[in-house]
DNA sequence: TGCCCCGGATTGTTCAACAATCCGGGCAGC
DNA sequence: GCTGCCCGGATTGTTGAACAATCCGGGGCA
């Protein structure tokens, strides 16, 4: 996704620090409500607290971490009505992106199609971390069907803000096998030219999904009361 | 659309910098390209460096601005292929959210109507500026069909993107009144909840309104080399 | 004319400070 | 013993100054 050399320089501070935060949070290591403070995160990341400040700020503007004037940045901590409206979108725009892929350039196509393997590959090694991932890229290479970088951006961030519900997902060796299965469909239907059923099949699994994760969630995470504050170990 | 009662102080420093920017910016003041001096307009507004810059990162996120390392902030220059990309966003987006208008609550697709008729009206009173502000809340009601907050927030970001080239355009009088016309006509089809064609009328609409901006575009703004700095009177 | 180098200006980041606000614990009163 | 108030420490919001790194324009040199 981000195609550069990546040598951690040749990128303002407050981007790497958005980075590495951003990547801790989808990743599960500040957990959902935990409180961020400032002086922790800062010491702990060699950066003054205006920089951080400057990060914490971007992550709040793309949904990841919540701001209260006076009470300082946490870590999102997605409601049910946010799993709603994630689905919602995502029907929308990954729908509409799968409806056209008859006119998607034969490239879009087969990013998909490459997804949908990688995910089974990753599927048959038992690496349910990988077939997150994989799963994840085949999401976004369908959203890339429709050919716009803001589209793309979009997507990013929804399956981004989603990621944080997707911790509360146990036992994914039971949930995910059936959605690489109905990945692989799609993908066929996209390669084929097939728009409006490869838009029925998709918006088909992502009901079943919004199902999943919202029985999960409130089994789970809906409402804890309250997080831990994360501070120190955040180097790693 | 910011509910609040506004009254300039509970929110912070760095939001209000940031709305104040946003309106002068999608107003026409700063012209696209121009460069912003972090000291002349941290004077200007009466903040500090430290609170603009937070300002005009959440700026460049929403992409009004544009940052370059060593170089520093300046008014986002739309490309051809800018256009092209937004324009496509707008197609899916609004396409797909129209074409579910049957499913959308009564005050969602009423806010549609309400949006058309007040363009109408503002071209009854050749008040183009009015006007263009009414289309604007038109295709955000559109967008608003799908009931995603996710969704709004992304189709609020195009249209200010979108405003960027706007200024481009001359002679409101002769352009606008056609759109508004067919505003109209697309509010009606969403109001009877004929979804699939108010999505056809609808793409047609943009398709239109893509080619005028690029024509106007091309002839006008396309590639101005570099805009002038803009610095003291901000305040205003 | 074309190239190089230099000095001023701007940017990137940090640090220290201060007011405003929040939070938890102790105290008085019932 | 419980409830409510108050206070002090801790955290946040914002500022101003400082310094290195980098860019830009202009003068000197070949």
């Amino acid at each position: 996704m981000d195609g550069e050399a990546t040598g951690a320089v040749e990128a303002s501070a407050p981007d790497r620090v958005a980075r590495h935060l951003r990547a801790r949070i989808t990743e599960g290591r500040f957990p959902p409500g935990g409180h961020l403070s400032e002086g922790a995160l800062g010491q702990a990341l060699g950066v003054s607290r205006n920089t951080l400040r400057e990060a914490l700020r971007l992550l709040c503007h793309e949904g990841l971490v919540v701001h209260e004037l006076h009470r300082g940045f946490s870590v999102r901590e997605l409601t049910v009505d946010d799993v709603v409206d994630l689905y919602r979108s995502r029907r929308l725009l990954e729908g509409a992106a799968a409806r056209q892929c008859a006119e998607a350039p034969p490239a879009a196509r087969l990013a998909v199609v490459d997804a949908a393997r990688l995910g089974d590959d990753e599927a048959a090694r038992d690496d349910w971390e990988g077939v997150q991932t994989a799963i994840m890229r085949f999401h976004q290479a369908v959203a890339g069907l429709a050919g716009s970088r803001r589209l793309d951006e979009s997507m990013r961030q929804i399956l981004a803000e989603l990621r944080l519900a997707f911790h509360a997902l146990a036992d994914p060796d039971r949930v995910l096998p059936p959605f690489v299965d109905r990945n692989r469909v799609v993908a066929d239907l996209v390669l084929a030219g097939a728009g409006a059923r490869a838009e029925r099949e998709l918006v088909a699994y992502l009901d079943e999904a919004e199902r999943a994760v919202l029985t999960a969630f409130g089994r789970r995470g809906g409402t804890r009361p309250v997080g831990p504050t994360v501070g120190a170990d955040a180097a790693g």
